[in-house]
DNA sequence: CTGTAAATATAACTATGTTTAATTTGTGAC
DNA sequence: GTCACAAATTAAACATAGTTATATTTACAG
């Protein structure tokens, strides 16, 4: 049956992208096939090749759209504190608890890799250092003497370990697999990397009573 | 053609797992396949599955392989060392090199999900275990008053962050792209938790020059 | 009303993992 | 020695995958 005009090119990729979304989410890369998709919309196979390439930039869009969904949830998480410690704090616990409830998604956004090397690079690359940029923003607060060169190496540094930690949880490769120590342990990556950062920078305490909290947080977070 | 007796069921085993582990090393995961496994060693596909219960089984018999290659690199690259915090940047070192050396193969131990939930867990989470140990060594070391408990948390922590920076670098989500910038990210993040380790360890530094080559490291290692 | 091009489906092609059914061949019994 | 049986190996078959090519339907222009 030829032109329905029922979806317009536009509708059926969102269509595709939130199908291919959901099957991901439930059965893991693994389980997205371009039949799956396409009946799951309602189309055939064919279908799908009108509107994408090929599989794989299907996939591409959907990590697109993950890491826009993750840098949303990450700034609406800052919006409470107001102490960078605080809120360097709740962006891990934030980007954390993102990983652990989308973990197929979110994981195929470091993992997927296209056969045929296209357009993916620069377009991930920019979204993903706009996630960078929020650990930087509050770097710079913290440590104001800082060039802008070490604050890009400081975030670099620190949101990487973050990542490694979800990664290594997510992945079962930690002793501890409960989530509250795997936060523990984000908390205490996180305070003690900035400890050592204020080492070098005497003033780093400008926030009054939550840089306490966050101090007391230093070792006894994960002595439970 | 029956039983040929040309090679043994062990033999044939171990010729399959290095013909997959050189197509991993080359064309990555989504190189491989049963068939160019079987044809590279002068087999046909059944006979793979004379020796495998499946694809995955093989995979995660490379991945053992991987951890066990990794262990025993990381330990040849402690060899010259003598105080923890050299030996951790060592670790971290050798680590990065091992992970740029071998993406392939190193990636698949993180990335792979076997669909048939099976055996793999145990086996794995022994192998990285010893590798998080071999971190939990000189942490003891160094922060003499921690608990066996604090020093398991510590060293959880560090080594995922190192982890995280090697996985960032590999899949090109960094800004910095060249080794050296990547090496020094990895010393400046384990530099730095260590400074904060020390901030409640007061007589951290048993060393004599190494550590003081350490510290120095602490900042320039960056900025060039 | 008719033709044309777009939209969609159907079918085909190749490659994959896996299973099943041959087939070959070493080896022990007699 | 040769005969049978079991083990080793191949060949074939099956289901499913991504992708491409072809057919078919339909909206719209004239």
């Amino acid at each position: 049956m030829g032109r329905r005009g029922e979806h317009s090119k536009a509708e059926i990729e969102a269509m595709a992208l939130e199908a291919a979304e959901s099957i991901i989410e439930n059965e893991g890369y693994p389980g997205l096939s371009a039949r799956k998709v396409a009946s799951a919309i309602g189309y055939t196979v064919g279908s799908l090749y009108f509107v994408f390439k090929n599989l794989d930039e299907l996939v591409q869009r959907v990590n697109g759209r993950t890491l826009d969904q993750l840098y949303t949830t990450l700034t609406e998480a800052m919006v409470d504190c107001r102490v960078p410690q605080t809120c360097l704090l709740a962006l891990g616990s934030a980007y954390l608890d993102y990983a652990t409830r989308h973990v197929h998604r979110w994981r195929m956004v470091f993992e997927h890799q296209p056969q045929s090397e296209g357009l993916p690079l620069e377009i991930h690359q920019d979204k993903m250092y706009r996630l960078f940029s929020l650990v930087e923003d509050q770097l710079q607060v913290l440590a104001t003497r800082r060039s802008r060169e070490e604050i890009t190496v400081a975030a670099s540094a620190l949101w990487s370990g973050v990542h490694g930690i979800a990664i290594m949880a997510i992945t079962r490769h930690l002793r501890s697999e409960d989530e509250q120590s795997v936060r523990n342990l984000t908390e205490h990556l996180i305070s003690h990397y900035l400890d050592g950062l204020s080492v070098q920078e005497s003033d780093a305490q400008t926030g009054a009573e939550e840089a306490g909290i966050f101090n007391a947080n230093v070792i006894p977070s994960h002595s439970q």
